[in-house]
DNA sequence: AGAATTATGTGAGTAAACGCACATACCAAT
DNA sequence: ATTGGTATGTGCGTTTACTCACATAATTCT
């Protein structure tokens, strides 16, 4: 299928929640430079060390930032999907990454030139105020990634990976096999099958052959490890604060806590 | 002892390599701002959710950037030494933070207004430049850890941890405890009366009540996972990289492999 | 000096995940 | 309809780290 020919409510640079919540003189002198890419499963955007030419903004699909060790055992840090960009180390400065960029669900992106975004970095006051703003929101995530990793079961972080997946796709039906999910999590393949049967045993989901079905939402969540609410709020009080605040910031010391019925045991 | 009073090559501000490393004339404005602060084993400098007033150059110290889970747990996802600093959120525009930045090992930091470095963030290209390749290095030093926690045993990260530390440290003597160190990398105290039991038969340290000595740096670089140097590359070439690069830079897709001996096994 | 506190060492049993081996089931292509 | 490739299920022995329970040793306090 050509890229041009998608139905615009999928395709439209407005459903990447980062383009969309620019500043509109920001957004139309952006427009004319943006343009559609697909990305297929498995494609690798950027391999680790290459320079990054242009910032990638998913409006569907998902990008994984992929680490790949030295024996070949893999683990993401973070997932990047229409709430975000994939390209903050073009206006960081560095150029590369360690880790790879990897197409984790098929979709299409906006993609922009790294000098265009670099150039509308400098000049916009709005444009800085979001992507640096992204720019945290990446660090949390790929920060809790890291206490996640360390504490959490196999069984949790599967139910944080699909509810982050969930929520950068349309649709309750997640395209991806059990391969797949071990290398994004680096744990075993077998891991992965005894967990999700849990899950489908449960009721929490139903699979086949790389087909996910999400049949109870708030169970999942109840499933899942903190990490993914943590994250999830974070990301959403980043959203909320406003480009050019008020001097003085309502001092909290609070952080939201859910309260959560017992999480149900691993087996 | 008074702050004020403490010899000068160990409190200079330019012993903070990021502001040692800022254009003369930035520095030149910052320095009547920067004002002297000793940091105390154990200080919390900014728990989870509260606004952080000041941006910290660390000139001897180290501060962690520590997850606490909801049932107590505990991990580190990266330290902040007088490589950088603590308080990207404060030009990243989020003011608060998930985690909670605590004092790891004791020593003094030069700290800013958050106004004053916002004003500055927001004048000076050099500031933006250096400031904001920090922040790229944080990530991947974030990042590294992600992994670094899912595949690694815990004396791989002991050695890694201890590194870090010794880099940012003068001297060859660390004081931290077992279970200090425990709670930065989320693992049990017992864990570490181990892993550190092996690396002292091995000759590669030597410690007795939080007062470690490092006998054999390239060794402990041996037993170490690749992650330090991973992480200690990608500084480095971070901050090689110059403020107003040519418009083309060279196009490399290779990074720095080390060859390295076989590692010694766990027992 | 003796007691209390703090730091570290060690052992036994348990749990989670791993590596490996192989069985089964689904899908696609001829 | 058969075949081949891909995806998933399952069992078993091993490894690593965990929980729990103390023992020992160094430092500090009175």
């Amino acid at each position: 299928m050509h890229a041009q020919s998608q139905a615009s409510s999928q395709v439209n640079a407005q459903n990447n929640r980062l383009l969309g919540s620019l500043d509109p003189d920001v957004y139309q002198r952006l427009a004319p430079k943006l343009e559609l890419a697909a990305m297929t499963r498995g494609e690798i955007i950027c391999p680790p060390g290459s320079k990054l030419t242009h910032a990638f903004f998913p409006v569907s699909g998902i990008i994984s930032l992929l680490h790949m060790l030295e024996d070949g055992a893999t683990g993401e840090s973070a997932v990047v999907g229409n709430e975000g960009m994939l390209g903050v180390v073009i206006f960081t400065g560095g150029y590369t990454m360690t880790i790879e960029a990897t197409v984790q669900n098929e979709g299409y992106a906006y993609r922009l030139p790294a000098e265009v975004l670099m150039d509308e970095f400098n000049r916009s006051a709005s444009m800085r105020d979001r992507l640096l703003k992204y720019t945290q929101a990446l660090l949390a995530q790929t920060s809790q990634t890291a206490i996640c990793n360390r504490h959490h079961t196999v069984q949790q972080q599967l139910c944080r990976r699909l509810l982050l997946t969930l929520d950068r796709l349309p649709g309750n039906e997640l395209h991806m096999t059990q391969e797949q999910i071990a290398s994004t999590l680096g744990v075993r393949r077998e891991g992965i099958s005894e967990a999700a049967g849990r899950l489908q045993l449960a009721g929490l989901i139903s699979y086949k052959r790389g087909r996910i079905t999400i049949l109870d939402r708030d169970l999942l969540e109840e499933y899942a490890c903190e990490c993914y609410q943590v994250v999830k709020d974070e990301c959403e009080r980043l959203e909320r604060i406003p480009a050019s605040p008020r001097k003085h910031l309502p001092y909290s010391t609070e952080r939201r806590r859910r309260v959560r019925p017992p999480p149900p045991g691993n087996h």
